[in-house]
DNA sequence: CCCTATGTTCCCAA
DNA sequence: CTTGGGAACATAGG
């Protein structure tokens, strides 16, 4: 269920352990997750963060890519990986082990060709293209909760993070991409770049099980607005939240303040 | 049994 | 061809 942020946080964390070290065993546990080369004695020479993803670049010049969906998470052990549930992936460093728990096996892994787009790599957080964004939205009717979803809009929004830019942007989720205007464009950047920021550095939103490298929860759940807040009063204005479905996801907004 | 779940992709209808 | 809605994927928890 990891969104941007907490996939932001693995990737930080995953860099101080595992870049410039060399693969000591990779075992495939899942074989869902498909077949793979050898790659014991390859050394991570980066990892980066593309969207929702974890891209792991080889010293062979190939990367692994990694994308958690749902339920996944990784897990650092300094030593020996105790008995866990739900282990799909263990890959062994001369540091410690590295390893993928998935309980709805929706996670995917491929080995391709690294991505050379280092300019997607900070979107959105450095800067959104605000001019783009809005050529794209003209042509689309769904709700501009929907759009905020696609990921070729703004790679790694999710659910819960596309609820509180909404309501801090003061617009209803069920509006017409199409119908916003300039200014309520500008305000979605605004509210994206600050909401995801703070909620880097709190290190993800824990409301069931996100725990982020070393098991640890993160703290961003406490500063959530609107999300999960159904039948109490709206932080801004008071009015009660509602809770409806929109895309076919759970959606929380304030029916008065939100326009 | 029912419903829900921080994600993506496929199928189908308009 | 495009757009948008819903089901599917697989499992756990309330």
């Amino acid at each position: 269920m990891p969104e941007l942020p907490e996939v932001e946080t693995l990737c930080r964390q995953l860099r101080q352990v595992i870049v410039d070290r060399r693969i000591r065993d990779f075992r495939v546990i899942d074989d869902k997750l498909g077949v793979f080369p050898s790659l014991i004695d390859r050394r991570i020479t980066t990892v980066q963060r593309l969207g929702k993803g974890m891209e792991f670049l080889l010293d062979s010049g190939l990367s692994l890519f990694l994308h958690l969906r749902m339920s996944g998470k990784l897990l650092w052990r300094p030593d020996y990986p105790l008995p866990l549930s739900h282990v799909r992936l263990v890959v062994q460093f001369e540091t410690g082990w590295l390893l993928l728990i998935d309980p709805r096996r929706f996670a995917t892994l491929s080995y391709r060709t690294a991505n050379p787009d280092v300019e997607s790599v900070e979107l959105p957080l450095a800067a959104v293209d605000l001019a783009a964004i809005q050529d794209i939205a003209k042509k689309r009717r769904i709700p501009v909760k929907a759009f905020l979803l696609d990921q070729h809009v703004m790679a790694g929004i999710g659910n819960i993070y596309a609820c509180e830019i909404l309501h801090a942007a003061s617009i209803a989720p069920e509006r017409p991409a199409c119908d916003l205007s300039a200014a309520e464009w500008r305000r979605v950047a605004k509210a994206s770049s600050s909401i995801l920021k703070r909620a880097i550095r709190c290190r993800g939103t824990t409301i069931s099980d996100w725990h982020d490298l070393y098991g640890k929860k993160g703290e961003n759940q406490h500063h959530l607005k609107i999300y999960g807040r159904a039948g109490e009063a709206c932080m801004r204005c008071g009015a009660e939240v509602i809770r409806k479905r929109i895309g076919g996801r759970g959606t929380y907004a304030c029916p008065a303040c939100q326009k």
